[in-house]
DNA sequence: TGTTGTGAATCTCTTCACAGCT
DNA sequence: AGCTGTGAAGAGATTCACAACA
């Protein structure tokens, strides 16, 4: 009662976030042993209209019935057909500070085809050991690991001043996704998918539609 | 050669975003001496075009000049009027875990007009004290503090589990803004503003861009 | 010439509304 | 009766393109 393997083209921007949020409902409700769900329950949880359920799942090819809804366990295989690389892939996260330890520990052994293989540092204080179930090196050891390890994605949580440049070192190794942590938009290649995610920039947001809202 | 005291309804979204990014390179400039700056320029730091930021700039009412381009200081007082409260905001924070203490460390003294002045943890090994910064109480003086120091943000770093239930009791305790970093959408009256920021979610969509993008 | 300010066109995303199914 | 699947409409955000200006 789902797949369907159309390749085609990627998938819309928005879409790929609401169905890790809904692959996580649907892993919820495998534990508790129910078989089915309905778009407006995804809905209620994900904090969207049903409509917009039924809208993503179409995009991915997911079918449901009118009388049982989506099959849970069949969508959660759906959802991996499309989130996840069938061969796993790796990322490696940069700075090894508070907000780095923070995602190394949120991480660890939580997803078995996307994890965290490895972190540098410059404080070599910090590396050369095992932090939070992950390897640390030093700065110089980033390119030999990233082609070791085959590391496609990569973390960053580093000065907003050393961004750049470790994205570039990233790049040049041969990852081709970017997450980005600091309050420095990258600027990065065609092959190269680099977001940025901007703590101040979103709390100033919150801040400025919570006076607007009340 | 700035503002215009339109108050008008809220604002774009996405445009409050890219306004506090604007924000920070006029920072840099004026520290680096540069009186004024030209669209193209914000763009490029800002990785979006030269004509969003004509846009973004027309909506606030900011006015440029053909020859010189922007007056930095002008424009800082502009985005300044928008995104800041003049009264200023206080934060709260509540877990104070690996991710928390990377918050209040950054945001320590950065924003005069928005500041974190509370986190609470359930353990009471980590509170009643300071921590970078901020003073630390335990989750029953909640209601009592954001009352005392007039606080609307509500900052969550605390698990899944916990996050609906603690945005509640900041909610009912007088807060109208919702920055939550839990795997877990929030639920919230008309009259609160909330947003997600979900890592975990962004990092599996950056996965799958640089899949599709190599 | 090179820039701003902006209407119009375009693109992307969301919601509506309803036929079709069980 | 209540749900899914989806064309069509709507809302929101971005880019185009060019007049006006210094």
């Amino acid at each position: 009662m789902t797949t369907s393997m159309t390749a085609s083209g990627p998938l819309p921007y928005k879409t790929i976030g609401r169905l890790s949020q809904y692959r996580r409902l649907l892993g919820l409700r495998l534990a508790m042993g129910q078989r089915n769900v309905y778009s407006h329950e995804l809905a209620a949880f994900a904090g969207v209209t049903a409509a917009q359920v039924r809208r993503d799942l179409m995009i991915v090819g997911a079918k449901g019935s009118p009388t049982k809804g989506y099959d849970v366990h069949a969508l959660i295989e759906c959802l991996g057909g499309v989130l996840d690389d069938p061969a796993g892939q790796r990322a490696a996260l940069v700075g090894i500070g508070n907000l780095g330890r923070a995602l190394l520990t949120y991480f660890h052994g939580r997803r078995p085809k996307l994890s965290i293989v490895a972190a540098f540092d410059v404080d070599a204080a910090k590396t050369d050991r095992v932090i939070c179930g992950c390897r640390c090196y030093t700065m110089d050891k980033l390119a030999e690991v990233v082609v070791a390890e085959k590391i496609t994605v990569g973390i960053l949580t580093v000065p907003a001043s050393e961004a750049q440049h470790v994205a570039a070192e990233l790049e040049a190794a041969g990852v081709s996704g970017l997450l980005n942590f600091a309050p420095q938009p990258l600027r990065v290649g065609p092959h190269t998918y680099a977001e940025d995610l901007d703590m101040t920039m979103t709390l100033e947001r919150v801040a400025y539609f919570a006076r607007r809202n009340r």
